[in-house]
RNA sequence: GCCGAUGUAGCUCAGUUGGUUAGAGCUACUGAUUUGUAAUCAGUAGGUCGGGGGUUCGAGUCCCUCCAUCGGCUCCA
């Protein structure tokens, strides 16, 4: 007998050589229904694979991350075997699970196929999918896992196998499909009641642009047939939420192909919104000790070759722009920080001014291939909220908890709560990669792990991921869609204070090199602006909409009243205006619910007659009847809540 | 850039196997209606069917090409 230990510390015994599913079903047969693999010891296991010692078990059911990816893992073998059924000879890259589905990377040799052909392929596995075939593990040795990719003629594979250590290989077979795979997989393919293809894209093989380019079908499945329903309803919602509609529909910008891909207008109201979060920003970085600072757009080529820059992402870069005489060759500016370092250098610093904190809404230029494009979220020209902290090593840290404050702070202003933190560190096996001493590296890693502990923020740490010239932290966030997005960036730079030769006076009377952290609470205004559309569906925090209360008067009759209402809500700095349609209110109504007014305020005789409105939330909450004046100190005391000043907020 | 899909009025979409002057709703404009919590009625205007080339007696529809848009191109069997 084994003993294997449940999550709830519960400990069983069973023959050696049982089952997660035999242990399942000893549960409860719904359970064992549900059940689509399981973590042995923390290691994936099919649930027909035999346990052996004394285990701790975890089985995975739909619920969990691990039971999705294992049914989208087999589903994508089931996938790969309807395909070949179509295609025979079809050859295949890699099948992995994904966030929200699966895919399979193709080689279709002469075949190609279209989204045309998903409709006969899901039918398909539909069909094999109810044959309930089971997926069978088997270890293979690896001169019979070559043998048998030779003789099937699949390179890729092979490519695969070359990496694998002979003994650790096993092959997967359901029905007339076998594939390599470390599994595991579900028990049958049975549990896969729902089937939907999703896309085709081209995918370069081992994502290297300079090898054979794939055929990558994306997929998603269900063990029920409501979820798949559920699922489309999900992504139609999602679509209404998608910024490039809602900001097209909420006029706030536009493209032009005349003015060029990824250079977005920006009209009136969303450039309106958009002064108003730099000038949120900006007040608290001055209560902040941020000072300002402005430099042009274009910066000379050796500000690059000094930075680096040019070297590294000269080709991602606008080409030059010479002057017609001199020759003199420019850039259009693809980052703010070199232009800041020359800002710092225009004077000595003793160690008692440091920290400097630089700051400017800084526009920015970057080549991305036009296929990289994406509403606001990726785009050729953008905005940071760019600053540069130039710092003494011991303040490193101070310093990143205040950033992470100021970024905390925004977040909290604008409703965005569903975010990660994400600390990117070196790759100790690989510091050949890296630039600056073993012992700033550790200071600074330190200092970021523990002011985000401090800050108690919810991190997930990337070992490998840090930039060449040091860690970082960033705050990502999910689109409508779940791709996820970085806004706020906090990076700490050995490598621009040593190639600027950065210097401040020590207490010592000797010349010291400072650190510099970057750092941009939104990242871009464009696509923190995308991000927060997304989030709130266009309903922006109050302080935010471009238009916070509309007034709608019953009839012509009250629309001198609906002026004077209007006024006194302007005199008092909300923006509000009067619907002077002759309209029916119910038309109003639903026009300005449409356009996503904070605020509705009908006024009809009652109204008019004891100096009252009456108070519409979006969505149709009804407030009642206020006094205007009421109404005026309702609506100012909310955005003062909301924005309140950064020393308030980090008080407690 | 590469793979796949898409492109008809300001917006959302119809438009049979190629066949007369390309349709609808919303928006806009004009007029009537003076209205109490998600769409009042009527009329008018608006399109070189993404651009260019070709096949055809005839092209929104078929072919080629260019452009733009959308999805994807990291997530290692």
């Amino acid at each position: 007998m084994i003993k294997i230990t449940f999550p709830d510390k519960a400990v069983r015994e069973y023959p050696e050589g049982t089952t997660a599913m035999d242990i399942a079903k000893s549960i409860s047969e719904g359970l064992a229904r549900n059940v689509l693999s399981a973590k042995v010891n923390g290691k994936l296991w099919d649930t027909t694979r035999p346990i052996t010692e004394d285990s701790t078990l975890e089985l995975l059911t739909w619920d969990s991350p691990d039971g999705k990816a294992t049914l989208w893992h087999s589903s994508a073998h089931l996938m790969a075997e309807a395909l070949e059924s179509f295609y025979p000879g079809v050859k295949f890259g890699i099948g992995p699970p994904v966030e929200g589905g699966f895919y399979y990377d193709v080689d279709l040799g002469k075949n190609s196929i279209s989204s045309d052909d998903f409709k006969k392929i899901e039918d398909k596995m539909l069909e094999l999918a109810r044959q309930s075939n089971t997926y069978t593990r088997k270890e293979v040795s690896k001169r019979d896992a070559i043998k048998y990719f030779e003789e099937k003629g699949d390179e890729y594979k092979l490519d695969l196998l070359k990496d694998l250590e002979d003994g650790q290989i096993t092959f997967y077979t359901q029905g007339n499909f076998t594939d390599l795979c470390r599994g595991p997989h579900i028990p049958n393919t049975g549990y896969i009641k729902a089937v939907k293809l999703l896309n085709i894209a081209g995918a370069y093989w081992r994502g290297d642009e300079t090898k054979k380019q794939l055929t990558r079908i994306y997929g998603i499945t269900f063990p029920k047939q409501s979820l798949l329903q559920e699922y489309l309803v999900m992504v139609e919602e999602a679509k209404k939420r998608d910024h490039r509609k809602l900001g097209k529909e909420m006029e706030l910008f536009t493209f032009s192909e005349k003015v060029g891909l990824g250079l977005p207008l920006w009209l009136p109201k969303g450039a309106m919104l958009r002064e108003r979060l730099e000038s949120f920003l900006r007040k608290a970085q001055l209560k902040s000790g941020y000072v300002p600072v402005v430099t042009p757009h274009i910066g000379n080529k050796q500000l690059y070759v000094t930075s680096g820059h040019y070297e590294k992402y000269g080709k991602d870069s606008f080409q030059p722009i010479r002057t017609p005489a001199e020759g003199e060759e420019f850039f259009l500016k693809p980052m703010n920080c070199p232009h800041h370092c020359e800002i710092y250098k225009s004077k000595p610093y003793s160690y008692k001014d440091l920290p400097v904190r630089l700051a400017e809404f800084g526009t920015v230029y970057r080549y991305e291939q036009s296929g990289e494009l994406h509403g606001l979220t990726r785009v050729r020209g953008f905005t940071q909220d760019d600053a540069h902290l130039f710092c003494r090593p011991d303040q490193v840290k101070k310093e990143f908890i205040k950033v992470i404050d100021l970024v905390l702070y925004v977040f909290r202003a604008l409703d965005l709560t569903e975010f990660t933190a994400q600390i990117s560190l070196r790759d100790p096996e690989n510091k050949a990669k890296y630039i600056g001493s073993d012992e700033n590296w550790d200071k600074a890693e330190k200092a970021i792990i523990e002011a985000a502990a401090e800050k108690g923020l919810k991190t997930v740490v990337e070992i490998g991921e840090a930039a060449f010239y040091g860690p970082k932290l960033d705050f990502m966030v999910k689109d409508a869609l779940g791709r996820k997005w970085q806004l706020g960036t906090i990076q700490v730079d050995y490598n621009l204070p040593e190639r600027f030769e950065l210097e401040y006076t020590g207490s010592d009377n000797k010349k010291h090199r400072p650190v510099m952290i970057h750092r941009a609470p939104f990242g871009s205004l464009e696509r923190f602006v995308a991000l927060l559309i997304e989030h709130c569906a266009g309903n922006f925090p109050m302080w935010l909409a471009p238009e916070q209360v509309i007034i709608l008067p019953v009839s012509d009759h009250y629309m001198d009243y609906a002026k004077k209402v209007c006024t006194l809500l302007n005199n008092s700095d909300i923006r509000a205006l009067v619907d002077e349609r002759p309209e029916k209110v119910g038309r109003k109504i639903r026009d300005a619910e449409v356009k996503k007014f904070p605020f509705m305020l009908i006024v009809g005789e009652k109204e008019q007659e004891t100096g009252t409105v009456s108070v519409r939330k979006h969505g149709g909450e009804d407030l009642g009847v206020k006094k205007v004046e009421e109404f005026r100190d309702y609506v100012m005391k909310e955005i003062e809540e909301k924005i309140a000043s950064f020393e308030e907020v980090n008080a407690g």
